[in-house]
DNA sequence: TTGTAGGCGTTATCAT
DNA sequence: ATGATAACGCCTACAA
């Protein structure tokens, strides 16, 4: 196993200079034809390619991001990834992975792992336990710029993609109310989640705009296990005046809550019809798909966020003083209909 | 945005040079107690931290390890990524990511995105289409040693971990013998594949085992698609005798092969049975989930290449002259039987 | 047109 | 106990 070959290897072969090797190899003007023919020709011949990660060290780069995300089993995550992947290679750009299982202390050993490494930059989908930014701050000052997805911060002063999804469910209750349905339900997400908050407003600001007020009978929350989610269902079909459409927060709460429905001798997307938030690629093929989703463009965010990320570091290349600019990045997220009404 | 702290400046502000601040920081035995104590503080207050790119790039390393799949989104290889990635932790490794998308010249490119960060090693799961493994090989050269994963090379001077799918479908063609089923059909996926040929000869030999000769009436192939197992079924379900049993390739061809039985009035695992290999979470939310899976234990398979590939490096370490080992790790899958019969 | 030298941040090998 | 220096592979002013 004999080492790689470098350009002082080349040079001393050719008895010329390791300058002349480096600035014919990379076809300077100024080199002689005879000499950079030679050079590039014995390159070639022993296979030289050159040590990227000595050149990366000395320009202080890695061309590497960082990606950290929640789990990356949940489909949403993995398309993201995809998303960001495709972006990354355009620019010439790999990705360093890293999962934080919605957990605070491996989301911070994954930032360390990643500022170790020295990223020219971090893409993140923060955990859940997330309510602390110091270990993202910590990154300002070996200048590696974060750019939050989805799971983003409630600081102004950061970069982010992600889904409204307080307009996303205000469309959702609209196709319901266009189609029919007044009772509408809503099994939310926890209280405490961002995206809890969002669904929640987007519920009551869509059947405010439809009827005069809002029955919180109608709301329940779970905690996302499957045991959350049916205790939530028990309550609604307990009601004097069943519910006729369910709007759940995602695709997991959707199967077990229609799964507890048709154990009750309900008569899903019939009886009680139920919608849902896309998160699963598989809905299809379950026992009870939604009759409509909304669509969250995971593989999209992922691509935007790496667009952002580029802009950025392409940016401190040219030395443009970033005059304090965030970049923000609202998708619309888009009624997906599986069925006409 | 002034630069980060540096050993040399830490020298220079105490006035000594730079190889005692380094062996101050690293306890270096022959070191003043009270420079030591100086620098060491001094560093603190500066929020010194080494600059780890350049002593990997001093010491020929990146203490990072690639990983390329055909497809993250599949779940059997976002759990072994996940497998991958927390036996990396544990030696302190990161994960460099890329996806194939089943093509060989993603592949090659992902290797030589591999080969340019100069990575520590590569855990690999090849593409459907690899056939010639010159992308692989040019590894060599930069002593970067390969780990193969599930999708396994022929050669045999490798270093790989699988699941031998082989006594998997003995296991289950046996499973439903015991269960007092006979006419036991197959849907086997693309005939080149490995995996293909594996379970083909599984079915075979398992079949040979508890009756006289096979009939290969029972055997079909799709191609993976909804159609091509649709095409399939149409043929299993045209025979005079129909199957009582029926293994597919995978989950995904389980869904659809379940789903079409269905339409054609098939009462789904009752009048004929469906088995398959698991591929997929939430089969159990599915319209007519599989009575029994091989298990392929991709988390482990993970783990394990990991395994191996921190053993290479430690023996490239230690000098110790690797006799031209070949690693090979085959687990065994295991049956889950989801109900009794 | 080509060579020399310095530097990126660190460690290791000599000296002192 | 500490310092000077070389080296990792490459690039680039500056010099010739």
């Amino acid at each position: 196993m004999d080492k790689l070959p470098t350009i002082k290897e080349i040079a001393v072969r050719l008895n010329v200079s390791v300058s002349t090797v480096s600035r014919a190899l990379s076809n300077h003007p100024r080199i002689g034809l005879g000499t950079k023919q030679r050079v590039q020709q014995l390159a070639k011949e022993l296979g030289y390619e050159p040590n990227t990660q000595a050149i990366f060290f000395k320009q202080k780069k890695t061309h590497v991001i960082g990606v950290i995300i929640p789990y990356i089993r949940e489909d949403f995550f993995s398309q993201a990834i995809s998303g960001i992947e495709s972006a990354a290679i355009e620019h010439e750009y790999t990705i360093l992975f890293g999962q934080s299982y919605d957990e605070l202390e491996r989301e911070i050993k994954a930032v360390s792992a990643m500022k170790k490494q020295r990223v020219d930059g971090l893409i993140i989908s923060l955990s859940k336990e997330t309510n602390k930014y110091n270990h993202l701050e910590a990154l300002k000052k070996y200048d590696i710029p974060v750019v939050y997805f989805d799971r983003v911060p409630t600081m102004t002063d950061s970069h982010k993609v992600f889904c409204n999804l307080y307009k996303g469910t205000i469309e959702l209750v609209g196709w319901l109310f266009n189609n029919g349905y007044r009772n509408i339900a809503f099994i939310n997400g926890p209280d405490k989640l961002r995206a809890s908050k969002e669904r929640l407003k987007g519920y009551i600001d869509g059947v405010s705009k439809h009827q005069l007020k809002v029955d919180m009978q109608l709301v329940e929350t779970t905690d996302l296990s499957k045991e959350g989610t049916e205790m939530a269902m028990k309550k609604l079909l307990g009601l004097k005046k069943l519910p006729q459409a369910i709007i759940t927060f995602n695709d997991y709460v959707h199967m077990d809550a229609t799964q507890y429905a048709a154990r009750n001798n309900i008569a899903v997307n019939k009886h009680i019809i139920f919608v849902s938030f896309a998160n699963l690629p598989i809905t299809s093929y379950t026992a009870f798909p939604p009759l409509a989703s909304i669509e969250q463009h995971p593989y999209r965010q992922g691509e935007k966020a790496m667009d952002i990320l580029m802009t950025i570091l392409k940016n401190k290349e040219t030395q443009e003083v970033l005059p304090n600019t965030y970049y923000t990045e609202e998708l619309a997220p888009s009624l997906v209909a599986y069925k006409q009404l």
